[in-house]
DNA sequence: GCTATTTATATAGCATGCAATGCAATTAGA
DNA sequence: TCTAATTGCATTGCATGCTATATAAATAGC
C-alpha cells in the first residue's frame, strides 16, 4: 500500500475536525450561527466584555481570522460594541440581547456534539483522547513561530 | 468557571487540526504546495491515475471542494488531465511531471510532522490516539446526512 | 520630553471548505 | 425503446482561516 489515511495523525485529525465542525453547523444553523462562534459565545458568556485582543486569546486563532468573525457577528446582530475608555486603539464587546438569547442552544449543540463524538469511549478513553490531543497540540505549538 | 476549551473535544480537535495544517503549511509553502493538496499527491502517487469523483473519496472532502483544489493544482502544473475515454462526464486526472518531482518531499514533511506531533506518545499512546480519532470520525459519520 | 519600539486593529489577498444549484451524460425501469 | 432517476462535474456564494502589511495609539528607553 501506498499510504493509509487512517494512519496518518495529521489526517485523521483533520478529518474529525472537519466532521465536528460539519455536526455543529448542522445544528446551529436554524440560528444563523456555526461552530466559529462558539469560542467566542463562550468567551462572552454571562456578560463579560472583552477585547478583540483577548478574545484571539480565547480562540486561539489569528487576529484577522478574529476581526473577521466579529465583524459577521455584529453584522448579524450579535455583538454590542463601545470603545475602550482605557485604550483608543481598542473596542470592547459583549453579546447583544439577541446573542445572549442564543446562549443556552450553543452550549447544548456543543455537548450534544461532544457526547456523539465520544459515544462508545469509556471514561478513560475520553480522558485520553483529550490528553492526548493536548499532548499534540503542545508538540505542534513548539513548531510554531515565536511564541 | 464558565467553559474549558482544553475539556471539550470538539475544540481541541479542531486546534489541533489548524496546528497540523499550520506545520504542514510552513514545510510545503517554499514548494507552492499545502496541506490540502497532500491527499492528492498520495492518491496519484506512483502515477496513478483518477477521476474527480475518485479523489472526492479519497480525501473525503466535497466534490465542489476537490473541483478548486484540482483548479488550483492544475493552473500552478501540477496535473495532467485527459477525458475519460470511458464516459463523456468525467476528466481523469494525474500527477505531472513536476507534481511527481515534489513527491519525495511531500512525504517527508508529512512524516516529519506527524512525529512531531507525536513525540512523546509512546507506541501505545500513539495507537491509542488513532483508535480514538478513528472512533470519533466513525460516530460523527453517523451524523452525516444520507450516507 | 522625544524618539524607538510595541501593541491593537484594520485591510488586502488568497486558500480551503461547505451547501445549494444546474446541466449534461449515463443508467435504470417500465 | 423511452422516460425517469442517477451520476459526474461546474458554478455560485459564502464562511473560516491564514500571511503579509499598514496605521494609529501606547509604552519604553534615553
Amino acid at each position: 500500500m501506498d499510504f493509509d489515511r487512517n494512519s496518518s495523525s495529521g489526517y485523521m485529525t483533520n478529518w474529525a475536525a472537519r466532521l465536528f465542525a460539519r455536526a455543529i453547523d448542522r445544528r446551529l444553523k436554524p440560528l444563523g450561527l456555526s461552530s466559529a462562534h462558539m469560542p467566542v459565545f463562550f468567551a462572552l458568556a454571562r456578560g463579560r466584555e472583552l477585547s478583540q485582543r483577548q478574545l484571539v486569546e480565547a480562540a486561539s486563532v489569528e487576529q484577522p481570522t478574529m476581526a473577521s468573525t466579529l465583524q459577521r457577528m455584529d453584522r448579524d446582530g450579535l455583538l454590542s460594541k463601545r470603545a475602550s475608555p482605557e485604550d483608543r486603539r481598542s473596542t470592547l464587546y459583549r453579546l447583544s440581547e439577541k446573542g445572549l438569547a442564543m446562549m443556552d442552544q450553543v452550549r447544548a449543540a456543543g455537548h450534544e456534539v461532544n457526547a456523539l463524538a465520544l459515544s462508545g469511549m469509556d471514561e478513560a478513553e475520553q480522558t485520553a483522547y483529550l490528553a492526548l490531543l493536548a499532548k499534540a497540540v503542545g508538540n505542534l505549538e513548539r513548531d510554531e513561530p515565536d511564541d
